[in-house]
DNA sequence: TAGTGTGAATTTCTTCACAGCG
DNA sequence: CGCTGTGAAGAAATTCACACTA
């Protein structure tokens, strides 16, 4: 176990890919060094809060002059893991799925999409944005295979446990679940989860509470 | 201002539509009551949690028996605004508008897409799911029109903050980001973001610094 | 001298534990 | 008696403020 002293704090490491996004902006713009202040003020946190977080990958900075851009960029991605790409696999070749599949985000960002999954037996052996359909059977060997660490499930909601299980099955245990359903992993397991409803939900409720209650 | 006396801790709000969507689930299988433990097991969390966020409404439960599944559904729904519908507007009619476009969940969960926008001319006038697709400069009056309270953002990085600002302008004051960049908004519109690269970066920390680096 | 790095203070969120009520 | 509702304790996250140094 890496238990190493300074742990980072979750909101810590949530913020760190768009600190990312921030440095490579400046990277691109030439920018050589840059203050937790500006960097605060692209990645639309506080200088205090910038600060705090990069101190817990090191100290990277220089008093009286800032942080260089490169250095850190470099630093931060060897944090994150992101120095090699990452495979993934998509569960579900279903709307979302698809969408998902080409969606070319995931594989610029060094996410490349292996494969996706399906169930049904019409769906298998098509392709979809050059991403061929694997039935479930193939996700142990494709897994090993490919290198896949990364599992999105893409799937209804009254499936979401069972692929998840399937996932772990198959020794993925990094799951980004897009079902609208609660699904639960061991503790070695990590998992994110992105509702497309419920964020409108929870909108729907600051719009109901607004002070002018705008239409 | 509502300032109540009880207001509602945001991390509470991010959890009421799970609880919801539970209650629904419940309701379905013609359960009348239900406790916090058991309500906590369906929405990931611990009992603790569900009866301290569900206080914050009000004192719906029944010492010695739990909440009626319907009553606190009514009043969660009522809380969160979701009795009735709020139709949003989709910016940019690319890959992923219309990807959402075609995404049943949004109207299903009283989210209706009354138009999609882009600014490109060939664009217009197309249909996307029987959604019709029109030219940024009708947003005022399509707003107004339609009621369209909460706006998503569709549209390449570049032009987030840009479009960010016209639906403020259309007085659009709830924003859902999709677009990979960081927006700022003023203090009285709300919003939220869904950065999907973001969240295989995250998964990708927690690989890279599993105890176990299963591959 | 400008801007980092960080203890300390503050705020927010979570969990505990139990009084109190149906 | 069982389960809610909630003060109080504890943990996590944020912000402050300033010593320190390149």
């Amino acid at each position: 176990m890496p238990d190493r002293a300074r742990r980072i704090p979750e909101a810590t490491v949530a913020r760190l890919p768009v600190y990312l996004r921030s440095l490579a902006e400046l990277l691109d713009e030439k920018e050589s060094t840059v203050s937790s202040e500006r960097l605060a003020e692209m990645a639309g946190v506080n200088a205090a809060k910038v600060r705090k977080d990069l101190s817990y990958l090191g100290s990277y900075g220089t008093r009286g002059v800032g942080y260089d851009v490169e250095y850190l960029l470099f630093q931060m991605s060897r944090e994150l893991g992101l120095t090699h790409d990452w495979p993934v696999v998509i569960m579900g070749a279903g709307n979302l799925g698809q969408a998902l599949a080409n969606y070319g985000g995931f594989t610029e960002r060094g996410f490349p999409v292996a494969a996706l999954i399906d169930a049904d037996p019409d769906k298998v052996g098509r392709q979809y944005h050059g991403v061929q359909v694997h039935h479930v059977d193939e996700l142990p060997r494709l897994a090993e295979e490919k290198g896949i660490a990364i599992g999105i499930i893409a799937t209804p909601a009254s499936a979401a446990q069972a692929v998840a299980d399937q996932l772990l099955e198959a020794g993925i245990r990094s799951i980004l679940n897009f079902a609208p359903a609660v699904i639960t992993v061991p503790p070695e397991a990590s998992l994110r989860k992105v509702d497309l409803a419920l964020e409108l939900q929870i909108l729907s409720f600051y719009q109901q509470h607004a002070p002018d209650p705008a239409r």
